[in-house]
DNA sequence: CTGATTTTCTCGACTGTCGAGAAATAATCC
DNA sequence: GGATTATTTCTCGACAGTCGAGAAAATCAG
């Protein structure tokens, strides 16, 4: 059963509902802050001048004019509250961003990941002194940062307060826990998320906050050298819950060859970028696949299979099929959602989007309800840093409600 | 983000937790109720002085003796607080329960389903005559009973309120409305759940109540004409989350055959009990399934299998593959944890073992973390019996507490 | 009968929300 | 220009809930 309540959680909770809604509309007055929350105005009253005390809102100097009475006094986050760093592993590059509590890029810079130079501990080192040098290039303290949010594809430890990276395609299964790399030094939250995770979570908020008809679930597909599902729900509670099941390695088919994470017949073995180059030339399926195919070569492919070429475009059906089956196995678990497909991938849609329509039309749920909504997002990257900022702003947050 | 939060909520919250705590434990006396609460002793005196007004609980009369001080008063639900009818509808009997708010029978009968007269409408007026020859038996009015929970084999209505059935191996995709059904008469709860997800809820409970290590997520599997699956998690607040995927017509391999839904490759298509039954005969995989396998059937099909029979053991075999791939596919979107196979199938588990063991070792996830742990578990009536129990009184306490 | 012991009950303090009305303040009207 | 009006913010008292401490109750031991 649930745990005990008590009136001091009645405050964090409804702390944490202003403090949301304030940062989702940059800045509200009390009147305002009293409508979007349900709460009566003396309650609003009550938690502002505590947000305020703390230093986490302050009123914002310039106020709005035209109307007739009072004038309202307008709420606004303190950016210089706190920082959140946000880290974007991909195969080839580590991109590390910092922004204020207000959400708004200060600093940015790149670093390309050296290939041949795997490991881990290597990486390890990287990583915190990229971190360093982000906080010295802005001038600020270790303690200024209140969360540091990674990102990589892969599989994640679902435990709440964890941040292990248990399998990924760039360390395979060298295992990385980033919460214990910075524990000693750092007291900031250490996040760490699967990439198509966050891009669910962005479409999910986005959805949220469109006054359409109420968001319930949806699922984002990331299409590349290796395949990502997320997927976001509304919980019971009204909470939108995000999750990143295995769907790069959930099982297709036999046919499907060797894949790279060494198993025969995962989905990626089909539908990822190697997957298809070895299908469409007609590599035997059990060859270890390349661990990265170049962006030009699967250009070249689509362009004949374009052109008509039998097995190149053999190869994307057969791709588009892993998909299509693996999304219906998956629709029959959860329940009817829509799909966005984005990742570099999406380039190749003309040529997936057969195969695909016919591996999703196999199950009974999808003849009872219909084909599901698929649509190609693009812009993956901006979505997958929205996903970050969303999920550490949203965890700062209550934890300010908490103190 | 959630809603807000008062302080009624919190009594609420907390009277739930103590009407919990007490219909598990029984019986509890003030003290006890603090510590397992976790509750002040002062709240849990104004919480069962309410709870007892309201006549929901009573003070024990048999009271413990032996303790030295001040003598122990036991607070106990009160059985007559309100009655539950528990309905079970499988393809050949339907089954009618009635017990009291502490979850004793007090009366139960049983009416055989005639297969030719099939239609939901001939149905629904057998059903609401059952519910009225119980409460006649009983000599109780409808307003005493709070909960009407009903189960079947096949796909619900996930929507919290509704209570109706989308697809079932009884009446096909003639869909059935038990809420709007018993609505206009009846001011009981109407709950309709699958039967799997039941077996999951009770399993889960058990599991919960044990004082060994914390339980996270589990899965049960009941084997029979149909295949079904209930998933059971922890949530985020400590709340057990139950669902029953679409597992037995999720997508197993097209070389599966025709299933009863009309699809191809369904998993039931392999491991139900017509596919066991076609693939044990040769007979076309697209042929139309057979209704209903008697279970001597099956049984002699297990007896030749056993005796070495190749094309027999074939059948159990690509039987426990496809459930053994079903699984792998499962624990990819979901995470490891264990399996409860259940149901009649179970009698042929020495069979499909073989078959399911390799069916569920072809994953990337489950190479990672070792394949789970696949245990029987007998006594599939009972379960769901205890399932529904255990969701009808929960649902009845929190409502008495909203109250 | 008295004291020890254990449990239950009660009281006052504290925290939180809410509604109503007072105070503040700018635009408008005459 | 001063009164009025409209609007927003702030404040106060009422109410609901939890908690800790200590009083009251009830039984047993000696």
């Amino acid at each position: 059963m649930l745990t005990k309540s008590s009136t001091e959680l009645v405050r964090q909770q409804n702390s944490a509902l202003v403090l949301a809604a304030l940062r989702r509309a940059r800045n509200l007055s009390h009147t305002e802050i009293s409508a979007a929350t349900g709460l009566a105005s003396a309650t609003v009253s009550a938690i502002t001048a505590e947000l305020e005390r703390a230093g986490v809102i302050a009123k914002a100097e310039q106020q709005v004019q035209g109307g007739r009475g009072r004038p309202r006094v307008l709420f606004t986050p303190r950016r210089d509250c706190g920082y959140v760093i946000v880290v974007r592993i991909s195969s080839d590059v580590v991109q590390y961003s910092l922004t204020d509590y207000g959400g708004t890029l200060l600093d940015r810079f790149e670093e390309s990941r050296n290939h041949d130079q795997r490991g881990t501990t290597a990486f390890a080192q990287i990583f915190v002194e990229a971190l360093e040098r982000l906080l010295q290039r802005s001038r600020l303290t270790r303690d200024r940062v209140l969360a540091v949010s990674i990102s990589s594809k892969g599989l994640v430890d679902v435990d709440n307060d964890a941040a292990r990276l248990l399998w990924s395609p760039v360390f395979g299964s060298e295992q990385l826990d980033f919460a214990a790399l910075l524990a000693p030094q750092w007291r900031a939250k250490v996040m760490l998320n699967n990439e198509t995770l966050l891009v669910a979570q962005a479409l999910a908020a986005e959805a949220e906050r469109a006054p359409a008809a109420g968001f319930r679930s949806l699922a984002a597909i990331s299409l590349g050298h290796s395949i990502g599902l997320g997927v976001a729900r509304k919980g019971r509670f009204g909470e939108i819950d995000v999750t990143a099941p295995n769907f790069g390695h959930m099982l297709h088919a036999p046919s499907a060859g060797l894949c790279r994470c060494g198993a025969y017949g995962c989905i990626e073995a089909a539908a990822g970028f190697y997957g298809i180059l070895r299908a469409a030339f007609e590599v035997p399926p059990d060859t270890i696949p390349a661990k990265f195919v170049p962006i030009a070569e699967m250009d070249k492919i689509a362009a004949s299979a374009r052109q008509g070429h039998r097995m190149a475009g053999y190869a994307f059906r057969q791709a588009g099929l892993a998909l299509g089956n693996g999304i219906s196995r998956m629709l029959s678990l959860y329940e009817r959602m829509p799909i966005y497909v984005t990742g570099p991938g999406t380039r190749y849609f003309d040529l997936l989007h057969g195969g695909l329509v016919e591996g999703v039309s196999q199950s009974l749920q999808l003849r009872l309800q219909g084909p599901p909504e698929i649509s190609v997002v693009l812009d993956e990257q901006r979505l997958v840093f929205d996903g970050h900022l969303e999920r550490a702003l949203g965890v700062i947050d209550s934890e300010i409600a908490t103190a």
